[in-house]
Formats: structure tokens, C-alpha cells, sequence
DNA sequence: ACTGGCACTCCCCGGTCCCGAGTGCCAAAC
DNA sequence: GTTTGGCACTCGGGACCGGGGAGTGCCAGT
């Protein structure tokens, strides 16, 4: 049977009392509320329908209605407008995010803005390294057999790694491996990184070599490697608002999840531009089956170089959180792009 | 009335018991878990003598007894040895955090090992600035009028502020402007390099004093503002093992202070040496008043430059916690030590 | 000083009952 | 055909109750 209007009028409403109540929704309540112009009746054989089709169900007989995480999803696709952000809250982002000094810093803020604004978990990936150019690197010598690399990126993170080089290294080549490193990288994206790198080894002279086979190495192994990709956790005590019963049972394994970052770098990693919803067990780890994910991309000018979501109940207020992650992914970007 | 020996044992028996059993201990289960060499009769007196002292009490009448917090301190200070750690314990710590790339990651395993060992959250203080010292400095230019300042210290963190510089500024100037830092400051201490740093000022030359003041500001506003101390935490998860029974209703308020960076810095900052407990309601924080806190400083050499700690319920393990807190404290110092 | 005995207390657990919200269905009305 | 009012029914949740049991405090005896 397909749905008419009406009932997903009924749907939407059933949505946005249980997101606002957090009890399931009866038939008589929903008409006191809305001004559905039936009568409860009337709303009774439309939920009837609506349950037949998955989109909503009862915790129980002789209870009200909660929506299905089908529900949500129709209700996301079809049913919400996503809410424009009020211009004080356009300020509030934008003041919060200004005052960053540092990369660190910038995600630190976005982490707390957005677990404060949608008043969920939130979470917040430093752009990756992959995704970005390096703009300088720098040798600084730590003894005569010891050197520090630093690399600075062009989203502004800065890796560090400490090298042991085989031999000792006069600090006229110490320059001279600096002079090398930045004429051959500066401005390259890293993704590109690893023929350039290599060409730098072959066309080492043969005092630079060892040395420049070093450097080689640990370059390689920075982009390889987990540490490509960072991220930072904010909010988790929201995961208690509403008492624990919004987690059935137990929080524990949501807890769990949290602290796993592959996890959440799977969650919140190769996004677009606009938002993405994963509602309840669409999502493909069980232990957030009962929890909805809301991400998005972010990076200067429309490039995406990291990811950055909110985490909460499935039963959550899904247009104001979107327009919130989708706000904050961009002045991040903005704020990327004018450093 | 004085405690007298077999009073202690019947304390000290207590705590095990219930740290070991999460319930409420009664008299016969005493005597036929510890070799106390009397009846649960005689145990009978001691308790009514403890709770009069403070140190136990009843949750309801005919309920077993539950140390109290003075009880689980007069535990601590003198009824418990520390266990040391087994051979495999060490190694494990030691095998984890040798494989650290950089400081971000030693913290970041170093946390996570904590979090693991203790079962319990923990909290790691990234190295205090103002108790590093000056690596090196490092300019580069971002464009003409932009200079991205870094600044590495001896504890391995890397700082970077973006610093824009009143006029243009030819590439000669920025090499000077980096000698003269590198050759005033490195190697100082970044507790005593304000006075350096105005020395800095007054002594350049016409052309690079308004860089030079630019840079100096920047300088000065990195140490003094909160950006200095930095942490990070792992285990949350931890904190509903056993039921949510254990924070007393919830353990929403500990979710929210573990969120203010605050108040974990005011729990792990200036320490000493050896571990520090504190236990229930001597702790400042209200809502930390149902959990105990065992931190300890850490630092190459037995130098202090950070503290580390775990968080946990009143009725945790203490002396497993005390050997943990203190052996990954010395291990993480050794691991900075030879960096 | 320790012990065995004993009465007492009170939590916990299971069962029962009642209430109310909400439903499904049906026949009547629009 | 759709909507509506009526009505019987279901079931969860809270209140109430009563027995069992763990544990205690106290006392008299050794």
C-alpha cells in the first residue's frame, strides 16, 4: 500500500514527538498535538498501516508508537527540512573558531563546538596527511649521529620523527639534505610523495646517500602507517542525558566503540561534502546498532582533508544536527583555508 | 580506643574482600575466607569498634560491612605493600611504549596502557612547557608578510603559531632572525626565557626589531596562556564495568568533569615522585567525590615535567593501581630520557 | 577476652492485584 | 470509500504483601 500524505504527516509526527518526548507516541496524543484535522481513530488505522510497512512499532502491546530506524530513515530522506542555523548561532561558530592559535587547537575547539551545539559525542579527524602538501621540512640536528625531522603541511600539521643516521653528518649536509628534501617536496601532495622520494635516494650523491636512505625510510613510513590518520572525542556525557535507557541496556559497548579509532576513522573517514546519515543498524559495526552518526567532510575550499561527525541516539533531532555538522564542517574549512 | 593488631587485619580483610566482591562483607564470611583465628563473634566486636572509628559502615542494618573512605586510607597508608609487577607486566609496558614514533605517541600509548593495566580511565599530561627546555626554533616562510614559527623541545613536543609580521620580510632576515632565536634561546629552559626574549627585542637591529617584537609576542603568549598544558584520556569505557551500581546512581558527573580539562590538570599537575592517592571525598571536585584518583609525575631523569594518573571507584584495587600508576610513570621518563 | 546462642532487623525476591494508556476492530455516519 | 465513536482487550508498571535469609547486637558462659 503506498503511504498518502497523510500518513506520513502522521510519520513525521510520530518522529518529532518521540525525539522530543522520549516516549512512545499514542494515537490520541498525536492529534492533540498536531493539528492533524482527523481524529484519533483515524490515526490509529494510518499507524497501522505504518507498522505493516516497518516504519514504526509498538514496544509493546498497548503501548504508543516509536519509529523504526526505517522510520527515521524515511523521515530524514522525505519528511525533514534541514533547519537554517540562527544567526547567533552562525556567530557562535564562527567567534569559537576563530580565536584557534594552532592546528591542535582548531580541532579541540570543533571537537567541544560541536559536541556542545547538537549536545552529543563528537568527533573530529585531523586532516590527513595523505590528503595534504607538505610546505616544509625541516633537519634539526640532535647529536652528530641523530637528526629530527619535521615536516609541516599545508592543513597545518606538523610531524615530527627523530632519525638515526648511519655515520656521522657534517652540518654542511645536514643544509644540503634540508636544501634537497624541500626543492624535491615543498608543495607536493604526499599522496604523491613516494616516486618523488625515491628519486631523491637515486640521485643522492654517494656521502648523501645513507643518510638521505634514512630520511627516505621514515618519510615513507609516516604516510604508510595508523599515524597517517588522528582524531579527537568530545561529549561522551551526553551519551547519559535522558538517564541510560536511551542506550538499550547498557552504554558499555557504545563506550566500547569510542575508544576503538579505527572505528570511528571507518565512520568519519572518505566523506563528501554534504552530510551523511547512518541511522541505527545501517551502521556496520554492531555495537553502535542502536546509535545514529551524522558526518561530514571538511577542508579549504570545497577539498575534502578530513572528516568530522556526531554521535548519539537513534533517537535524536536529525535536521538541526545535521545543519550543525554540516555549519561547522564548513567554517572549519574556511578556517583552514585563510591559514 | 587504640586499633589493635587483629583490628587492622579484620580492616585490611575487609577491603580485599569487598574490592575483590563488590558486596557488603559480613562477619562469617571473614573467617572462613582469612585465616583470622577467631570467631565470626569476636569479628563482630572489631567491626562494631571500626564503624564507631570511621572506617566501615553498614549500607542498611543486617548488610555486610563497606570500608568507608577513611578506612580505604588508613588501607593505603598502612595495610597494603605494593605489589610489584610481575616480569611480564614490565615487559609488556616496556615492549609497548618502545615502539613510540613520536611524542604524541608516547602519550597516546602510554594511555592506553594505563587504561588497560588498571582496567580504570586514564589521563596523561603531554610534557609541561614551561618545565621543557628549547630544542630549537625554527621559521618558515608562508608568505612575504607570514611566518609560520615552530618551536621543538627537549621533551619532544612541537609547538607551531602562525605569525604575521608588520611589513615584508626578505629571506635573509628570516635566517637571521632564526639565528639570533636559536642562539639566545636553545637549550634555555622556556620557564626562563621571558627576560631572553625581551633581551631579544631591545638588542636587534633597526630592521628586524618589528619582526622581532611580533615574534617575541607570540613567544611569550604561547607559554602564558592555557595552550601550555595539554592531555589526553582513554578507558571511559572502564567506568561501567561492574554495573553503573558503582558511581552512585550515575556516573554522569564523572563523565562531565573527566570532559573539563581543567579539573584533570588541577588532578594530575604538580607531582611528585612517587604516586599520590586521593580517595573519595578528599578530593576537591564534587563530582568526582565517589572515585579515587592515583596520579604520579613523570619525567626523563627524575626531573618532573608531567603527571599521569588513572580514575576510578572508590573501591578499586590499590595497591595493583599504586604499582601500575608508578611503574608506567618510570617507564615513560626512561622512554623521554633517551630521546 | 573470646565464643556460642538467640532474637531482631531489614533487604531482596517473587507473587498478586489493580490501574491506565493505548490498541484493534466493528458498525455507523459522512 | 473514508472517517468516526464505541468498546472490549492487552499488557506494562507500580503498589502491596509476605517469606526467606544474611547479618547484626547483645548477653551469658567459659
Amino acid at each position: 500500500m503506498a503511504l498518502d500524505d497523510r500518513k506520513l504527516d502522521v510519520l513525521r509526527a510520530i518522529v518529532e514527538d518521540y525525539v522530543a518526548t522520549q516516549e512512545p507516541v499514542g494515537s490520541k496524543a498525536l492529534v492533540e498535538r498536531h493539528a492533524l484535522g482527523v481524529s484519533p481513530a483515524t490515526v490509529r488505522n494510518d499507524m497501522a498501516v505504518l507498522e505493516e510497512e516497518g516504519y514504526i512499532r509498538q514496544p509493546h502491546t498497548s503501548a504508543g508508537r516509536v519509529p523504526t530506524d526505517a522510520g527515521y530513515r524515511l523521515f530524514v530522506d522525505r519528511l525533514s527540512k534541514i533547519k537554517p542555523l540562527s544567526p547567533a548561532e552562525r556567530r557562535a561558530i564562527e567567534r569559537f573558531l576563530l580565536g584557534a592559535v594552532d592546528l591542535d587547537d582548531v580541532v579541540h575547539r570543533t571537537v567541544r563546538l560541536l559536541a556542545q551545539l547538537t549536545r552529543q559525542v563528537a568527533v573530529v579527524q585531523y586532516p590527513s596527511l595523505t590528503r595534504s602538501s607538505v610546505r616544509h621540512l625541516e633537519l634539526v640536528p640532535l647529536s652528530t649521529t641523530r637528526l629530527m625531522l619535521v615536516m609541516i603541511t599545508d592543513t597545518g600539521r606538523v610531524e615530527q620523527r627523530q632519525v638515526d643516521i648511519p655515520g656521522t653528518l657534517p652540518a654542511d649536509d645536514v643544509l644540503e639534505l634540508r636544501r634537497l628534501l624541500n626543492s624535491k617536496l615543498a608543495g607536493e601532495r604526499l599522496a604523491n610523495t613516494p616516486p618523488l622520494v625515491q628519486a631523491l635516494v637515486d640521485e643522492a650523491t654517494e656521502e648523501l646517500r645513507p643518510a638521505m636512505t634514512t630520511l627516505a625510510t621514515v618519510l615513507l613510513e609516516t604516510l604508510a602507517d595508523r599515524h597517517d590518520e588522528r582524531l579527537m572525542l568530545a561529549g561522551t556525557a551526553n551519551l547519559t542525558r535522558g538517564g541510560v535507557l536511551d542506550f538499550a541496556g547498557s552504554l558499555r559497548p557504545v563506550l566500547e566503540a569510542l575508544e576503538e579509532e579505527v572505528i570511528l576513522l571507518k565512520l568519519i573517514g572518505e566523506q563528501s561534502d554534504s552530510p551523511r546519515v547512518r541511522i541505527g543498524d545501517e551502521n556496520e559495526f554492531v555495537d553502535l546498532r542502536a546509535t545514529s552518526v551524522v558526518t561530514a567532510g571538511y577542508g579549504p575550499g570545497g577539498q575534502i582533508v578530513g572528516g568530522l561527525g556526531v554521535l548519539g541516539p537513534t533517537r535524536m533531532d536529525y535536521p538541526g544536527t545535521i545543519a550543525t555538522v554540516r555549519a561547522v564542517a564548513r567554517y572549519v574549512g574556511d578556517v583552514l583555508a585563510q591559514s
